[in-house]
DNA sequence: GGGCAGGTCTAAG
DNA sequence: CTTAGACCTGCC
């Protein structure tokens, strides 16, 4: 077991605004997370992260990474209400949330699969792909399952995708999967081209539009810039700016908002959900 | 039973 | 280049 002191940080609320798909609560109001390569239990009092995992190493920085915990939001947040003050309420609200840095596949087929469908849905498709192909993990005599590897589900087929309830997104993560195992995508090479390109690049795939684009850039390689402007958002836009198409809506996210979009995005989309 | 859920693709103008 | 329809699935 670890501790990590935390700042500024809510991890329940962080963590129920719908960024991440596959998490745990548990009877003691802690948390467990597959991570890339463990598992991890996490639990919040006060500013204390206490945190248990089946492998200890280097936990204390891959923790960190996870919930943001060494960016300074209060930075961004204060800039943010300076320069529009309809923000103030909202980010009044989000005091503590942080941008997760999730796996960067996992990141892409979970939103891929986000696609027209409810995060009901969303969880039990990917929850059956980690049990299928992922690594299972034992641990306290339970066992979990990692999210899989490219390579781990470099023999699925569409019909078994489909019977993980994938619908029409079958036939795009088939496809995401066979060209990231041909080093077609390189998830690498994205973390060494600016955040425009980087849309480019993944825009070009059947079943990544900009929005989810944006959601991979924002989630899995931790682009605040990006704008991923969901139905929430534009709800949310609507009612302070009595804006309704795309454009509009894009210019004022951009102008405004700027290299902060993507936080903002989620603080709406968090604002509007729970209201 | 129709509508909807963190959108995207496709065909048509 | 822009825009309306269709789309798997499960739950209300």
């Amino acid at each position: 077991m670890i501790k990590i002191e935390c700042n500024d940080f809510n991890l329940d609320e962080s963590i129920n605004c719908g960024q991440i798909f596959r998490f745990n609560k548990e009877s003691d109001n802690s948390y467990t997370i597959p991570l890339s390569d463990r598992i991890i239990n996490v639990k919040q009092e006060n500013n204390i992260l206490i945190v248990n995992s089946n492998d200890e190493n280097n936990l204390e920085d891959i923790v960190k990474v996870l919930f943001d915990l060494d960016t300074d939001y209060n930075e961004f947040n204060k800039v943010l209400m300076e320069t529009d003050n309809k923000l103030i309420p909202i980010i009044d609200k989000c005091k503590g949330f942080k941008i997760f840095r999730l796996n960067q596949f996992e990141t892409i087929i979970s939103y891929i699969i986000s696609a027209n469908n409810n995060v009901r849905n969303i969880k039990n498709s990917v929850d059956l792909l980690s049990i299928k192909y992922g690594e299972k993990v034992i641990w306290n005599s339970n066992e979990y399952y990692l999210f899989p590897t490219a390579h781990s589900l470099k023999s699925i087929t569409i019909e078994e995708l489909n019977s993980m309830k994938l619908g029409f997104r079958s036939k795009y993560v088939y496809e995401i999967i066979n060209k990231t195992n041909s080093n077609e995508i390189d998830l690498n090479y994205i973390e060494s081209i600016d955040t425009k390109e980087a849309l480019e690049y993944l825009v070009k795939y059947k079943g990544i539009g900009l929005k989810v684009a944006s959601c991979i850039l924002l989630f899995g390689y931790g682009r605040y810039d990006v704008f991923p402007i969901d139905t929430w958002v534009k709800k949310t836009m609507t009612e302070f700016y009595g804006v309704n198409d795309m454009k509009s809506i894009q210019k004022i996210i951009n102008e405004k908002y700027g290299k902060y979009s993507g936080i903002v995005i989620q603080y709406m989309f968090h604002y509007k959900r729970n209201k």
